[in-house]
DNA sequence: CTATGTTTAAAACACCTGTTTTTTTGGAGG
DNA sequence: CCTCCAAAAAAACAGGTGTTTTAAACATAG
């Protein structure tokens, strides 16, 4: 066996795991075990198990960071300072997420984590992936932002959080969905199978009419937070 | 203090803890000392863990169920065989869900409480709401097939659940995406505001045209699962 | 070969988990 | 008064958690 393949069969499980019942659920245990791993050998290697999940969360982050960098440095340079269209974006954007985890089945893991980041309370782990991944974001919606120049700075910001929160929920519930899903309908979907029903609900969404004026007059729904 | 005050204070404290840390990381001990009542309370009043869980979802279902009937009741008797309108559908439901929580500010429990229901992987609780409370969703499903009958049956389930998505993230995630809004933008959102945005997003993501054939060549972005 | 430093293995640690049992409390009805 | 019983409190239970320590195996460089 290779000199670090622990690193590798301990990851490789906890990738799993992670996904089938998500963090906390996972012990340490199951994972050692189910890898035939000693179980001290993921301190010894990751120090914690908080530090094991950010090394799951950055065998994912790190590639889909470098490769969306690249997919839009060949994007701007085929477009020369022209706009490029919000669909041409969406897909290269679900190209190269769907790159990056493709021998595994686990794009479910990376949706997970990413959900997680957002919903975590105290959002310590959202400020890490803000820190260490921030900047492939900020130039993403910064090229949106030329490819929809009548939206309101604000309004394109709740827009694509909304359409983050549909991709997310989707392909982190995926396995629910799927088993409701084939209750009612016989079919059989495929990531790509969504993703293709996802592409023009995301454009449309993104183009959807502005919202009509806020009204002062208080219809009997308010509601505190 | 009244007899069943515990029983209170338990399911206030255990839904805002719930929300906050989600169900695996919220143990007894943390909610009974925060509600300064016995640990051995909750299997006392309630059995178990895991009927406390579902204790506090029926406490949102319940209400939210048995209104949602009843403003059904009213717009089928309004519009009296007549397909409703899917802006309608759309309208009275983002009503009834803003109407259950409105005494605490605590929608953003729902919330999170629903995406926990589908993200949880043994699914134990999305089978108890789909029992419990299945037929209400079978209900409005049906409303908006007849709202939307030129959308095939998968395609407006995937819909469907697209926008539950937006709708889940959005308010169970509405402190961080607040936080990063007001980073940005210096506008202070309101949940009213959010709902103002969403209502044209969901509308054009409903109507969306439908998503091209499923082509036969693989165009290098194959994923398994 | 012997030393050296890294990786694995086994055991122990201290703590936390949900649940159950035992004990005490505090009012009602007879 | 006293019994009775639901409710609350305190304590114990059995098992699981992440982590640390101690000991053994291993490979590699001198």
């Amino acid at each position: 066996m290779a000199q670090s393949d622990t690193v590798t069969r301990i990851l490789d499980t906890a990738d799993v795991l992670f996904a089938e019942r998500g963090f906390a659920e996972t012990s340490l245990r199951n994972i050692t075990s189910k890898a035939r791993v000693n179980l001290a050998a993921v301190n010894y290697h990751f120090g914690s198990k908080k530090a094991l999940i950010q090394a799951v969360f950055s065998r994912y982050l790190d590639p889909f960071s470098e490769r969306f960098h690249t997919a839009l440095d060949e994007l701007e340079a085929h477009y020369q300072g022209q706009p490029i269209p919000l669909e041409v974006l969406l897909e290269t954007m679900a190209t190269t997420v769907l790159a990056v985890p493709a021998e595994r089945n686990s794009l479910k893991v990376f949706m997970r984590l990413l959900g997680l980041a957002y919903s975590q309370a105290q959002g310590h782990l959202r400020r890490y992936i803000q820190q260490q991944y921030g900047d492939v974001f900020t130039r993403f919606t910064e090229l949106v932002r030329k490819a929809t120049p009548e939206l309101p700075d604000a309004e394109r910001f709740w827009r694509l959080h909304f359409m983050l929160g549909t991709v997310i929920f989707t392909l982190s519930g995926l396995d629910a969905l799927r088993d409701i899903a084939a209750k009612d309908y016989q079919e059989q979907v495929t990531v790509r199978d969504l993703v293709r029903r996802l592409r023009p609900v995301v454009v449309a969404a993104m183009n959807a009419p502005l919202p009509a004026a806020v009204e002062e007059g208080n219809h009997g729904n308010a509601q505190a937070s």
